[in-house]
DNA sequence: CTGAAAGCGCTTACAG
DNA sequence: CTGAAAGCGCTTACAG
């Protein structure tokens, strides 16, 4: 009992920065350590670590104290055996664009700081024939606590289907609800590209042409219908030779920028679906000598890093990947807290970032 | 006994695509399960488990006959809490290119397949004042089986120390050898600069720029001593006016371009620590009208995504990074498995990519 | 070459 | 509000 202050003094500073130097045979205390200077079972301690109401204030206070003079930390590893579910979360991506990998991460590991989550990374490919059974190694594997889905892979309903199966919660990320409220982050990609729909026309642009991500891709479809949706309310109309697929590579946005401009009279602005597809069309248009804004304005999706790193600067519609990697996850503690509260539906808007790359139409 | 064959028939494809439908009531089997149907004790599944020598051939082939059937698969945390270490590979990393993280993350989960090994991602910021502090419980929570550093939070001494306090293996990624050779990967980026200097006299410029990264960065220090000794090899001087210092950053690089371009004679050919610093001479040549190749020869390092994004498309000297990865990944088990070994240095070699920003100089 | 016992650090029923 | 027992699924000494 006389061994447990070391400092003697009043409450040391947060959970006690450096022990002791390297001394690493001081080995990391115990649940049974805190309950025999506490004076309790460990079923006690094991009850403050939990936050279980029964137990009296007292106990609590003193269990808690030594805790922090300690700096205990339960081990995850025994107490998801004992669980029978870890403290991992999983994230499972196929979105090609890194910063977004990047940044979900940061995102979801916001949400954990402080708390004994790790975060686990898994890509996966839905073409793959081994994907389903890829993914329910992972999930099973490590007992996940959660996964987060991004796009697109959070639209593939087998793997929800399987993580049901599985037990294991999910989070799914997308441009539209697809499940239940408690499991979906909404972008409402759609209402971004109303915005940049509105921009352009306000511009006076008449003649404006929109370059969309393959059509399985669910944010494509919703970016398309935004876009149509932001012209009608100016009464503009998409038209269909103005409406061309890409497939979110910058090679593809390229090669529909070329057909566009072969037509006459061709469009004067183009709403490119994501930023890759944005340069292509940036590519096309100095192969053609058309300049930008003055001949062309254009406008792109993502607000990835390229954006800036073109001439003009690109405007973009961006959205908040982090803060959605951040909410994703707490979602899925919230529902593990509160006994499956958090159940509200998460929904983020993006913004439409303006800059350089838009003008009015040349002729107005 | 009669209950473990399901099928019957003879054996089941690989690990049994998809068992039971959505039973998940049917429990993962365990060590007692495969031990009960050998009729051999647990400890003796567990030997074959964990490749012990000390097992009757006979028996090792019908355990793993069992264990094949049943696509058993030792639970890692049951596994981690008795071996006091987890099943867990942390990545740390402070590379602020999102490409170079998700391709090393790519690598070290290549050299996990098929294991049971999973992947934990921690970014981190070494001038924060909790940094050593937020290392050491990421570390120590999850009882790392070890850790991959990657530049430049791989140079940093206390990290490492601190690693080696905590009995956690770890691999560092640098651009020379920092410790042992069973720890680092090693990916001698003054070779690929070299080779850079040496193209550029081939092509016959003479006033020859480089643009380093900042002087804290080893890659910058190693990046510019290459180069300069490249250009050496061809009675080439790298000039005090000619080698500035940036930040790794695109403002940076158009910022040292424009000083440079202000020089007379200015240089007709600048070499670039990084491609976001080369796509800042792009912008700075831009505009002050200079044409590339024709007026100014351009080469990167990195080889990142943006180096096919800008025009003309821009070469550079490229870092196998997944592979990198891999092989950080392999030389942590290789350590666990065969007593120490793999303690041969691991070294990669970063090479040219010819692309469209170098010509010879216009006046040649 | 093989096994019975004890233990890793926590939690689940069950009692009280 | 609190605790003693048993257990999570594996491994470590120790025996034989």
């Amino acid at each position: 009992m006389t061994t447990r202050k070391k400092t003697g003094g009043p409450k040391t500073p947060p959970p006690a920065a450096e022990p002791a130097k390297s001394e690493r045979s001081r080995k990391r205390s115990t649940i049974n350590d805190i309950a025999r200077l506490a004076n309790v079972s460990k079923k006690t301690v094991s009850r403050v670590i939990n936050d279980s109401p029964f137990v009296k204030e007292e106990t609590r206070l003193k269990i808690n104290a030594i805790i922090g003079e300690l700096g205990f930390e339960p081990d995850p590893q025994a107490r998801g055996l004992a669980f029978r579910r870890s403290f991992l979360i999983g994230m499972i991506y196929d979105n090609p664009t890194a910063q977004y990998v990047v940044s979900m991460q940061q995102g979801i590991l916001d949400a954990m700081h402080n708390s004994s989550f790790g975060l686990l990374v898994q890509p996966c490919d839905r073409a793959s024939p081994t994907f389903l059974h890829d993914m329910r190694q992972f999930v099973e594997r490590h007992k996940l606590f959660g996964v987060v889905l991004t796009p697109s892979v959070s639209e593939d309903d087998r793997l929800v289907q399987l993580l049901q199966d599985a037990d294991c919660p999910c989070v799914r990320i997308a441009s539209i609800a697809l499940g239940s409220a408690a499991s979906m982050v909404v972008t409402h990609d759609s209402v971004g590209a109303a915005e940049a729909a509105r921009h352009l026309a306000q511009l006076g642009h008449q003649r404006i042409a929109h370059i969309s991500g393959p059509a399985t891709f669910l944010s494509a479809h919703e970016r398309r219908r935004g876009f149509s949706n932001g012209l009608a309310e100016r009464g503009l109309k998409l038209k269909p030779t103005y409406d061309r697929e890409g497939l979110y590579t910058f090679d593809s946005g390229a090669a529909a920028a070329r057909e566009l401009f072969a037509l006459k009279p061709r469009p004067t602005a183009i709403f490119a679906g994501n930023d890759e597809m944005a340069a292509g069309v940036y590519k096309a248009a100095h192969d053609m000598g058309l300049r930008i804004p003055t001949d062309l304005s254009v406008v792109g999706f993502d607000d990835s890093p390229v954006a800036t790193r073109m001439w003009p600067l690109l405007s973009s519609v961006r959205l908040p990947i982090r803060e959605m990697g951040r909410m994703a996850a707490e979602k899925l503690f919230h529902r593990y807290g509160e006994k499956r509260s958090g159940g509200e539906l998460t929904e983020v808007i993006p913004a439409l970032i303006m800059r350089e790359s838009t003008a009015p139409p040349s002729g107005a």
